[in-house]
DNA sequence: CCTATTTTAGATCATATGATCTAAAATCAA
DNA sequence: TTGATTTTAGATCATATGATCTAAAATAGG
């Protein structure tokens, strides 16, 4: 009925995520994304909108490729406690595993994008809150099966290792050494009395 | 010898401050700087060199006023455990009283701003790690009078309260929630084996 | 007073930016 | 084949941006 598209989405969004991810919203040109992505202005505007719907998508197809595959992957581990250690073991492997120290491109939204976008915030929110609820369903479910040790309130214990995470993400923009992120999950765990990370 | 500086530099600087953590690097034009410090741009760049240079002029004049002199204050506290559950009281009630969400210049300068810039970066983590050091000093000098109980690797412990409070801070712009900022602190301090906060 | 020195004010430069327009190209249903 | 429809390619628009230039203004020492 019509003349195909010549890109592939995957591609080309894979693309978008590489320039926003590792030099911010502001930083990245359109003229920029263009070349990355092999199309034109026109083609991008026509196939995306402008560039804040673009990174919209690009956020959108980052976590539908990223945190949600993980989250699945580690829930289904053998205990909820191995779930909560691989999780943080995998965050930080990527985080030293990236020589671009470009860390999180969704908690590097939630600080450059967020303050007049309510729509946006809305939905880095959602996202966000996706790793606390896995992490409140693995204490939850854990000292339901006893694994682990009753303690502190779960929802604030799922509250810790939420924030050490984040934490662990800045971190890894800024000060990428392996002893600050492993220490500080390391002791996020402990002081849960969960069992320590996997080796890397 | 010459004609006067018409302007305050304090005053300056604090505009300039209030532009840099409200919008962030990037989305602060010059001019946009000028009308707010109520400078020309010429004297502007007289006075403080180019863009980047004021930026890293206003993020030194925002901890030299904020960080150092709340880490001292805090330090003076009758105890080192009051000394950590302080400054995380504090950092909770700043976080939440700014209804700009703008959370701190500090944090997000790490995210925007570090990539391909290795003098801020090294100056950024300076910064920073004073706030690390500020905590393991703390939790070493409590565990030495008994104070705080002894229990995981006091590094590790400072590690932890260092990246959630980085994280605490990440959540105060897109989720400045009470219960989920204050419930990450609680978590921190009680697994240490420290007194809560006080009472906001 | 006068001169050296620094700061101001306003204009301006060269470029970058986000967005859009026009027209050609490519497909498929009829 | 034809015509409707969508995607491309390239140019272009209006504006924003960081930076700088020129000249006037303001002070203190001589």
């Amino acid at each position: 009925m019509a003349r195909p598209r010549k890109f592939d989405e995957t591609a080309v969004l894979d693309a978008a995520v590489d320039r926003f991810w590792s030099q911010g919203y502001e930083a990245t040109s359109t003229r920029e994304l263009a070349e990355s992505m092999q199309m034109t202005l026109a083609s991008i505007h026509n196939a995306f909108g402008d560039k804040r719907a673009l990174y919209r998508r690009s956020l959108e197809h980052y976590l539908d490729g990223s945190l949600r595959a993980r989250i699945a992957r580690h829930e289904a581990a053998p205990s909820p406690a191995a779930a909560i250690a691989g999780f943080l073991r995998e965050s930080i492997e990527r985080s030293l595993g990236d020589g671009c120290r470009r860390g999180c491109l969704l908690v590097n939204s939630a600080l450059e994008v967020t303050p007049a976008d309510p729509d946006m915030r809305d939905y880095l929110n959602a996202e966000l809150t996706t790793i606390e609820d896995f992490f409140r369903r693995c204490i939850v479910k854990g000292r339901r099966s006893g694994e682990i040790p009753d303690g502190i309130d779960a929802d604030d214990a799922a509250r810790l290792l939420f924030s050490s995470l984040l934490g662990i993400r800045v971190l890894a923009r800024v000060r990428p050494e392996r002893s600050l992120l492993e220490g500080a999950a390391r002791a996020a765990l402990a002081s849960l009395g969960l069992p320590p990370m996997p080796d890397s």
